[in-house]
DNA sequence: CCGCATCCTCCAGGATACTG
DNA sequence: CAGTATCCTGGAGGATGCGG
């Protein structure tokens, strides 16, 4: 495994060559693995599906969240706004009131999200049934490995005698 | 299991009649919101993708992707062969080789993934260009701020001579 | 070559308390 | 109400070594 050349980064040197193309650049350090990094987050999908309907404020997001804490909200929420996928409008009123809402950048977005929540709706069956498939075979091949080892420890007793 | 096959939305449990009507539950025990964890990981998403041309050994996985662990790339390959997303065929050769693939419930996926990355390649302009201007916008903010903190110091000092 | 087990680090993220 | 600041912990995830 020793090539200490270009090993930092991968084989990020060669371009074409040898190796085939790719999609996409794979690089950690690639521009589009930091963007879906940051839109795969589970609190993000849910921030930017729930804003697709209406703006809403801080208090309702954090109501409809089940499960996230005040502090990773407002990260999220942040984090969204720097990218420009929705937008934040503060009314000076006491108490205060916060909106936000997609922007036409996050609009475009939602629909791709939509997908993949539509996607992950329509086959949670299918996946829960090779879930449980899959744990039988695992415990099946636990026990067989169990069943042979304790196979082979009997045969290694009679052997003493 | 039966959950009387409604794909309306998944549905977990009791209704809060204040509770405005949700495109889907976002509560956290909902089965949609985990498998939409495991889905948008980082890893997972890479993998799916890369399959999505054709099966790849573990090595060529690992050496596709930049930046992952052989402990990370094992546990996503597990996750996503328990979740019936990959298939896993182990060819008893001498070394061993070991090929994954897409299952077809992967490949349906895939297209989804594929349009979110789309999506990024597509907008990453766009997002560096709100990152930047964010950055600029809470820099200005800051200096802002500081210096009328350091107004108010002044104001102060001179009040106490 | 594939991959499990072990150890260890580090930081995402929760809980809590305080402000404007 | 809508945050910010602080502390603290669990677990994600990397490094290493062994085993088939």
């Amino acid at each position: 495994m020793e090539d200490g050349t270009s090993e930092s980064l991968g084989y990020c040197g060669d371009t074409d060559a040898d190796y085939d193309v790719l999609q996409w650049d794979t690089r950690e350090d690639c521009e589009v693995r930091q963007i879906l990094d940051r839109v795969a987050d589970k609190w993000s999908l849910l921030v930017i599906a729930l804003l697709d309907r209406r703006s809403l404020r801080f208090t309702e997001l954090r109501r409809m969240i089940d499960g996230i804490s005040q502090r990773m909200l407002t990260r999220t929420l942040r984090h969204l706004e720097r990218d420009g996928l929705i937008s934040r409008t503060v009314h000076p009123t006491i108490p205060p009131r916060v909106d936000y809402e997609l922007t036409s950048l996050g609009a475009t977005l939602h629909s791709t999200i939509r997908a993949l929540v539509t996607w992950t709706e329509t086959h949670q069956n299918e996946i829960a049934a090779a879930r449980t498939a899959y744990d039988a075979r695992m415990l099946a091949e636990q026990q067989a490995a169990e069943a042979e080892a304790a196979e082979r420890a009997e045969i290694a007793r009679s052997a003493l005698r």
